[in-house]
DNA sequence: CGTCGAATTGATGTCATTCAACTACAGTGG
DNA sequence: CCACTGTAGTTGAATGACATCAATTCGACG
């Protein structure tokens, strides 16, 4: 990705690392404003709620960006933890750094459209929140992600559809005797 | 706002409108990638999911932007319908306008702390509508949006929150019992 | 005063959660 | 190589939250 190249050369902090399953790449309660392009592997972002449910908020897998915006923006604490779901090659940054640099109208551009995609997503992610049904929430899912239902284990897709990992068990089974 | 008075010099299509109660500004099944500041009065945008009801995406009152990012980035037909609350006064621009437009660093920083800010807002409306309860999220949007409740019809707010006008009234009960 | 949409209320239904038990399987240590 | 352990996934019964349906009240406005 173009963009990446020019953000690894302003950004004299980025460097690409790898990391493995399992690692915690940020906690929430820090501030931190770095940011991760996936180029190889899997990540998640989750939340942990007053009673100690895991909610999923995004997956990251190739070609993704994962960034905790949100905490950014506020500069508050960050909310979401980021981990690791496979062995991983990633490129880290430093959002603040990018900002605070002296940029091309063409790179603003990039960042623009990357900022307008996640947007994007988002919007999606909550009209289907308010209007669908767990079944329809999981098939939108495997349409929209056809390739994380292998990757992913189920309680977590259970999760970022906001649903407990049984009741996306009884989805399964109901579906499958429908083909 | 800074930001705004450079938009309108540069998109000469951009102007000052006022618009009344109940006008649809925006229908979905269309193609437009126009924006609306809001200078005075309130907007609502908001879908049609395939059982004809209808979920409020977005209230915006003073000072918010209220743009359909999401059609605009996949240039696709929109989703979503833009309706005027009160009587409002709303500048017009045109967000391709602004894309194609060459800007100054400044100002595309202004652009991307925006849309920086609208993905905070979305990140939280996803987080709490998986973790939440119907009671929850309405005592969070009450702390958030204070004077909306005033102004928004209750069924509104209770499309908003992604549950009946029934379910809210009853939370309503409830409350008052509680204080 | 009459009308129409908004809001309330109660009875019933549905979907998803919770709790609990059980199976399948991968990893560990003996 | 096998027993032990822990985690993921499944299943079923009971519960709970919210939706749906239907009737009534409230309030704004002509």
């Amino acid at each position: 990705m173009n963009y990446l190249q020019e953000i690894i050369k302003i950004d004299k902090s980025s460097k690409e690392i790898s990391c493995k399953k399992g690692e915690i790449l940020q906690y929430a309660g820090t501030i931190t404003s770095l940011a991760y392009y996936v180029k190889k592997g899997l990540l998640r972002s989750y939340s942990i709620d007053g009673k100690g449910k895991e909610h999923v908020f995004i997956f990251a897998s190739e070609g993704w960006i994962m960034a905790d915006i949100e905490s950014q923006e506020f500069n508050t604490p960050t909310e979401l933890f980021i981990e690791c779901l496979e062995n991983s090659e990633l490129i880290v940054f430093d959002r603040k750094c990018l900002v605070e640099a002296k940029l091309s109208d063409e790179q603003r551009k990039d960042e623009i459209r990357l900022m307008s995609r996640r947007i994007a997503v988002l919007q999606r992610r909550v009209l289907l929140l308010m209007s669908s049904s767990a079944k329809e929430r999981y098939n939108s899912f495997l349409a929209t992600y056809p390739d994380l239902p292998n990757r992913v284990p189920q309680h977590m897709i259970a999760s970022y559809l906001g649903i407990t990992p049984q009741a996306l068990s009884t989805i399964r089974r109901e579906m499958v005797g429908k083909n």
